[in-house]
DNA sequence: CTGTTAGCGCATTCAC
DNA sequence: GTGAATGCGCTAACAG
């Protein structure tokens, strides 16, 4: 049985004062007399009294929690996420309230009212894949509880974001396996209706265009495709790819193995370079080449926004767009710099 | 700004009748006119009415809210562990409060107390590594908030736990080594302090104990000793170790880079066996055999553990061992089986 | 300085 | 059936 915890009616009948003078003693504000303060404060300590927060939250109408909704929580990605907002949250003062869509945006709408329900403060939320519903996110704003939307962006949905600048990254990795020769670039797209993939592959093609190179139609994989694994075969052995630029690391993977079996020698025969930055990829053999979009910042970052967002409901809508890390590794073929 | 939600006086007011009416007519429990009941539903719904759980938290003493407290969020196994929990609280309609220790008891202890403060209905905590204070965990349980002790196991705490079989996980592990004809099986233990480093070397010695297989002090490291690889090496050169049996699958890797440097083929002339089955673990080459500890049904029967204390505070303490799987991959050489 | 009053939103007595 | 009263724990406005 849960023991009723020491409340500051307690306190204040054992002192035979009221309530409200024990109040103002245990928070400073008002004037109390030195005497009684010590008194009032002392008890207090000796009964480890510690205030009732869902009181001062019906009172206030704040709770000092955050929402959040992630897609799912086994990625590493947005473990990565998470632990970055936590690290702001718990510091400000905040709790954070954790949901899942698992990817379906009836689960993400059932959700996101949980955490209306709960009065939560504000909401942080990856939107999820599949998304063509946006009353649940209307309510949210017409609830006026402020909103920070991480990682995922929809032109539907006018509020604070915190992405990844997919673009760039993927740019800079298409343009160094320019840089170091690849001449039949592969790219494998990630899932449809998720901006993401739209801007990796928008980034894919301007590197290639940066570089007066063709943009070749039988190069460009879906990885919702069901027969992903032939035409990857096809291009490795038909179609002379020397490079290859993933959606994700575990995309690049799949290639990897192919290679394997086709006896095509990584990095030397070809170049790959992934999405993501997982931890298997420093410990895979050759180490691949990705793209870290820093989600422990990305996390943060947006965690300091909604705080912000919440403390001055006036600070400005914008889309922050974080800086991506092309970090290249033994999958990449080496060129000698003529010194 | 966050808008006023409308509560139960707004309609009350609107319709004509009192508060409690209304509370009547929305729960059900009491007498109200067909009539007015039908109404005040009516126009709850059509005005958005959602009850305030911070008023009936007050109210009732209880949050449905359970605290989580985990260890780190970036490791493979607490996000399935926290997956696992997730699928189990949302569906019974409890809200999920999460914090994390860093691996640090301070902060360990500063997350217990604000649950604690938080009034949560019940604690689900995986200790940090480093424990030797326990007057946070006495907190808890004086408190009379139910209490569910996942992973880690302390002689010190006496509350009801749902671990992983270290010992059965490891000596299946052990066993295997042995059957396959490993005649010298290096150990690198885990962490100090952990109850799973303990149980997994006990089951390391009682496998080799089964077989008639004399220990080898030279063939047990410590992961935190700072010349690890250094030994490591000299196990694999000097020693004629022909198997491994690891505390987690990171440091099988530790060992396949050794291997591969000193052109030791795996699992021709070396089987590994790691810890935990990583997602990684079928991605290298060679794919690794290791453990399972199932980090879903983990947490979900934690979970489940914990909602039935929080309904019946009379359920039995009891140490819930939950079942590995072994699960061999391409890392364990091949025998052939007389048929 | 300190006590009284009131109310956050709701459910639960107890009268009528 | 329904309203009035009470209280969960706390703070704030107002008296004194």
């Amino acid at each position: 049985m849960k023991k009723k915890r020491i409340s500051i009616t307690d306190i204040a009948n054992a002192l035979q004062v009221t309530p409200s003078t024990v109040s103002r003693a245990l928070n400073g504000g008002g004037k109390v007399s030195e005497k009684k303060r010590l008194e009032i404060i002392s008890l207090a300590k000796k009964l480890g009294y510690r205030p009732n927060p869902i009181a001062k939250s019906l009172l206030a109408n704040r709770t000092q929690t955050i929402g959040l909704i992630l897609p799912e929580f086994t990625h590493h990605f947005y473990s990565r996420v998470l632990a970055g907002i936590e690290s702001i949250t718990s510091k400000a003062g905040y709790q954070l309230l954790i949901c899942t869509s698992n990817e379906n945006q009836n689960q993400e709408i059932k959700s996101t009212l949980t955490l209306l329900d709960a009065r939560v403060d504000g909401i942080l939320a990856t939107i999820s894949k599949m998304n063509d519903k946006f009353e649940h996110i209307q309510e949210v704003m017409d609830s006026g509880t402020p909103l920070v939307l991480v990682d995922r962006f929809s032109e539907e949905i006018e509020t604070p974001y915190v992405i990844s600048d997919d673009f760039k990254g993927a740019f800079s990795a298409v343009d160094y396996l320019c840089q170091i020769g690849c001449k039949n670039i592969l790219h494998i797209k990630g899932p449809d209706n998720l901006s993401t993939t739209f801007n990796r592959f928008m980034g894919y093609k301007e590197a290639l265009r940066k570089h007066n190179m063709p943009l070749k139609e039988e190069l460009v994989l879906e990885s919702s495709d069901p027969k992903l694994v032939e035409k990857i075969r096809l291009c490795l052995t038909r179609h002379q790819v020397d490079g290859a630029f993933t959606y994700s690391d575990y995309l690049a993977f799949e290639i990897y193995k192919l290679a394997s079996q086709l006896k095509i020698q990584i990095p030397e025969e070809l170049s790959v370079i992934g999405y993501a930055d997982e931890p298997i990829s420093t410990y895979i053999s050759p180490t691949l080449s990705t793209v870290n979009q820093q989600p422990f910042e990305m996390g943060a970052m947006s965690a300091r926004y909604l705080l912000n967002k919440i403390n001055d409901p006036e600070v400005a809508l914008e889309v922050k767009n974080l800086e991506t890390k092309l970090m290249i590794r033994e999958s990449c073929k080496v060129v000698e710099t003529q010194s």
